[in-house]
RNA sequence: GGCCCCGUGGUGGAAUUGGUAGACGCGCGGGACUCAAAAUCCCGUGUCCGCAAGGGCAUGUCGGUUCGAGUCCGACCGGGGCCACCA
């Protein structure tokens, strides 16, 4: 029986191993010669088996890994374990294990499941960031940004469910606002939590997307800028009448401070509270506050907005004018200053307030007049121009009464010596009047808030603080660290934090005075294991610091980051600002963690996302299990672009499989083929000029964009030629199949080094020389020159390249076919593409 | 409500960035091999008219710019994402 399949079993394991053996993917010091890349794949939570995201993932990121090592890079791609985080810990409860074993276990399976795959990973270099060696140096960074002020404590709003005594994270309540475990009403608790000051960072991380436009997705950038949320405005100070204090308000439009008819304050404001006292007062305030919270549970947006007058007055001070107060829950205490100056008639929240309670609203801005020329016939003028769109009026119904605010900009009236102005001139003036007058200033406000880090929870690196009963609140000492998570607790899921039942680790020595101190219970977010472990791949047995600086920061920012777009806010932000912090500390030079960064698809069956609730899951070991590794990378590189969905197939498996076997055949075609002799010369001919646009085609689709599906299109038709090749054997034929191996090892590598190796080659297609392209082959020696009139195609001619559009257009205007169709037209203007196109405009 | 993506054959998707629309794969049809099937190899495959040569129509819809538009501009329709009472 002819065997016309290969075994992917057989195969795999031998070259699996053959990597093991010689240290084929180990990173070589920083100090090599060589240039350097760094390629990364969002480490994976170890949550038990890998799916096919994960696939996708890892697979993605092989392609630039293996390509840049052929290429003769040193290439530095590692893997390890984002170890700590709820599940482990929900495990634990219900199995009642210990998370650690519960994660450890996961972490062996996967990793098992990553090496079958055939990802080249560095394994040498591979952490889980529960391991005590690496969550110490957590423990470190967070010592340094207290002590530079960018740790610190106040207190914060949880999810407290009374029935398990115990702090939920937001995942742990139900959508109805009620606790997993026990369907208690969750409610909200304030306490002393920790906090990053993120906030510091805000202007830089917005502006450094400078650095990242073209090399992150637009999508990504968008989503940050949205993220951190800049506005431009004023500060404006009020007076309360007949009270001490001074009412800050922050205001995009300041140009409009002439129409504020009323103060809003939010529930939390102090003056709020302070000018609460009646019990009626304190009932409505409390319910506001009630209203606030029920809205962000449900996710809901702008909706009826309520509130009431606080009995006191602020005075403007552009006229000195008395604005009632009032309180209302659209006013968020966590956004500006918590209290806001209310123009009823510019701003559409504002006016529907006024509106339900009959405030007054006065016009400040006008629209500017449409000219009577613009909004027909050609739109053009206006924009081309720079001017703005001609502004629509403000909706007026009956009795010349406003339905709507008028929020756009326009000339500015009643509004004292600003009279006439234009909106925006208007905003300055106003800042600088403010300023100059200590009634408040031009400032900038970010929807970015700082990042809340304290968890209520085990399995997470502990906080190294304590609190001395003479010193008060002081870090752990350097050499104190590890903070160790200790053993002796149990997992219940009710009650306080495990960590402040461990009599053992809660009672500790003062590290500054030696008296009696209790550590800090709470754990850190998972997402500071996540900030900086790209940085310790680069250095990861070093003991004395995160850290050797000296080792890491050669190889930093990672070249290439890869993971799925749900982290483009979190992860992404969280780690670009703990760089520029590490750079802030002096341990790293570079201002951006990650220079280039591709958000893959979801892989998706049946139109939906796979999950298991779904039960639409494909099981990557059962597709290894049939078809091998290979087959799985093929597929799922090829099946779609990168960064668009990816929709799940068996036909496209099927596809995938029968397309590498075709290679394999080829190869046995073409060594065990006699040829006698060479293929003739045209035949030569046109299969290099193949060979190299592959190899052309193939490198520019690998970088810098990672375009693997087109890549591998190019390398099918080099095959396809090569099958109608008519003397399979001859050296231009080995030649050309050569080619093929190497430009399929980054995608199936397992199979290219056995066929490299069964065509006699020395070492493995995975070290050999990534090829390149002849430029000899790059150019036929006949070109097709299409033939328009009016655009539509008419003719193609054969010419030689190069010729020159007086010739090209000769020899498209004597062609008959040409000739036939021009007949009795007059030709106008003929437009001459050089080896590509003839256009020739008729009447 | 704001911001951002995406609409191309039966199907997944190509298109050198304004220059031959539909590469490559899947599916389907035909042929070769086979006792037969599978596998494999070869050919075909947007749609309509036509025996054919050939021609018309085609990238969500309608306009615009251009010698030329899937690509640029405007409006609309449809799908998706993120944020959301952010002053």
């Amino acid at each position: 029986m002819v065997k016309d399949v290969y075994d992917p079993k057989a195969v795999e394991k031998k070259w699996q191993a053959e990597w093991v053996k010689r240290k084929t993917f180990a990173a070589a010091d920083p100090s090599d010669p060589r240039p350097r890349y760094y390629c990364l794949e969002m480490f994976p939570y170890p949550s038990g088996n890998l799916h096919m995201g994960h696939v996708r993932n890892y697979t993605l990121g092989d392609i630039p890994a293996r390509y840049h090592r052929m290429k003769g890079e040193n290439v530095l791609h590692p893997i390890g374990w984002d170890a700590f985080g709820l599940p482990a810990e929900n495990a634990a409860i219900k199995n009642k294990t210990h998370p650690e074993k519960w994660t450890r276990q996961n972490i062996a399976v996967m990793g098992q499941q990553l090496k079958a795959l055939g990802i080249s990973y560095d394994w040498d270099r591979e952490f889980a960031t529960c391991d005590p060696d690496y969550y110490r140096w957590n423990q470190w960074f967070f010592i340094k940004f207290f002590e530079k002020g960018l740790a610190y404590k106040k207190k914060a709003a949880v999810n407290w469910c009374p029935s398990c005594k115990t702090v939920l994270a937001n995942e742990q309540v139900s959508a109805e606002g009620t606790c997993w475990r026990c369907d208690s009403v969750v409610e909200q608790k304030e306490l002393e939590q920790w906090f990053f000051k993120i906030t510091a960072y805000a202007e830089q991380l917005l502006e450094d997307h400078d650095l990242l436009r073209g090399a992150w997705p637009d999508e990504v950038l968008a989503m940050q800028a949205n993220w951190i949320g800049k506005s431009d405005g004023a500060e404006v100070l009020f007076k309360v009448q007949g009270r001490p204090e001074t009412l800050t308000v922050f205001t995009t439009r300041p140009d409009t401070l002439f129409g504020a008819t009323f103060m809003a304050l939010a529930p939390q404001h102090p003056l709020a509270q302070a000018l609460s006292q009646t019990p009626d007062k304190k009932k409505k305030l409390a319910e506001l506050v009630d209203l606030q919270g029920a809205r962000k549970r449900n996710r809901q947006g702008a909706g009826e907005k309520s509130g009431f007058f606080l009995d006191a007055y602020a005075i403007n001070p552009v006229n000195q004018k008395p604005a009632p107060i009032w309180v209302s829950d659209y006013v968020l205490m966590e956004y500006g200053t918590g209290a806001i100056m209310a123009v009823p008639a510019h701003d559409q929240r504002d006016f529907e307030f006024a509106r339900k309670y009959g405030i007054p609203i006065i016009e400040v801005i006008q629209p500017l007049i449409p000219s009577p020329s613009m909004g027909e016939g050609k739109d053009g003028g206006a924009t081309q121009q720079g001017l703005p769109p001609p502004p629509s009026s403000p909706t007026k119904g009956e009795e010349g009464s406003l339905t709507a605010a008028y929020e756009a900009e326009g000339k500015m009236i009643n509004s004292g010596e600003f009279t006439g102005l234009p909106s925006a001139e208007g905003k300055k003036k106003i800042g600088q009047w403010l300023k100059s007058k200590d009634a408040g200033q031009p400032t900038v406000t970010y929807k970015l808030r700082d990042w809340l880090l304290s968890r209520q929870r085990y399995w997470g690196t502990p906080i190294p603080m304590l609190t001395c009963e003479t010193c008060g609140l002081v870090p752990a000492a350097e050499k104190d660290l590890p903070v160790l998570l200790p053993t002796d607790v149990e997992f219940t899921g009710t009650g306080e934090s495990p960590l402040s039942k461990s009599a053992s680790f809660l009672n500790a020595k003062c590290p500054k005075c030696g008296g009696k101190a209790r550590r800090e219970t709470d754990t850190m977010d998972t997402f500071v294991d996540s900030s900086w472990y790209y940085a310790r791949y680069a250095d990861p047995k070093e003991s004395k610091a995160p850290f050797d600086s000296a080792r890491a920061n050669p190889w930093l920012p990672v070249n290439q980051y890869i993971g799925g777009i749900e982290h483009a806010t979190m992860h992404l932000i969280y780690s670009r600002f703990w760089h520029k912090a590490m750079r802030d500390l002096g341990l790293v030079s570079s201002p951006e963690p990650f220079q280039r960064l591709l958000a893959q698809g979801m892989v998706t069956l049946d139109g939906s996302a796979m999950s298991k609730s779904r039960g639409n899951v494909v099981d990557p070991d059962a597709i290894i299990e049939k078809y091998g590794a290979d087959t799985a990378r093929m597929f799922i590189l090829f099946a779609a672009p990168p960064t668009q969905q990816l929709a799940w197939s068996d036909e496209g498996v099927n596809g995938a499989w029968r397309f590498l076997s075709r290679v394999w055949r080829l190869v046995e075609h073409v060594t065990k083929a006699l040829p006698k002799g060479e293929a003739p010369l045209e035949a030569q001919k046109k299969l290099l000029r193949k060979q190299h646009w592959a190899i052309d085609k193939v490198t520019r689709d690998f970088e810098p964009e990672i375009q693997i599906n087109t890549a591998i299109a190019a390398v099918m038709e080099l095959v396809n030629v090569l099958y109608l090749y008519p003397m399979m054997g001859d050296p231009a034929s080995k030649q050309a199949v050569l080619t093929v191996v190497q430009l399929l090892s980054p995608v199936a590598p397992h199979l290219m080094d056995d066929l490299w190796e069964t065509m006699g080659q020395e070492g493995m297609a995975s070290e050999s020389k990534w090829p390149a392209a002849d430029p000899q082959w790059l150019t036929a020696d006949q070109v097709e020159i299409v033939v328009q009139i009016n655009g539509k195609l008419r003719a193609r001619i054969q010419m030689a390249p190069g010729a020159s559009k007086d010739v090209l257009e000769k020899e498209a205007l004597a062609d008959p076919k040409v000739q036939a169709a021009l007949a009795g037209k007059s030709v106008g203007k003929v437009i001459v593409v050089p080896d590509k196109l003839v256009n020739i405009v008729v009447k």
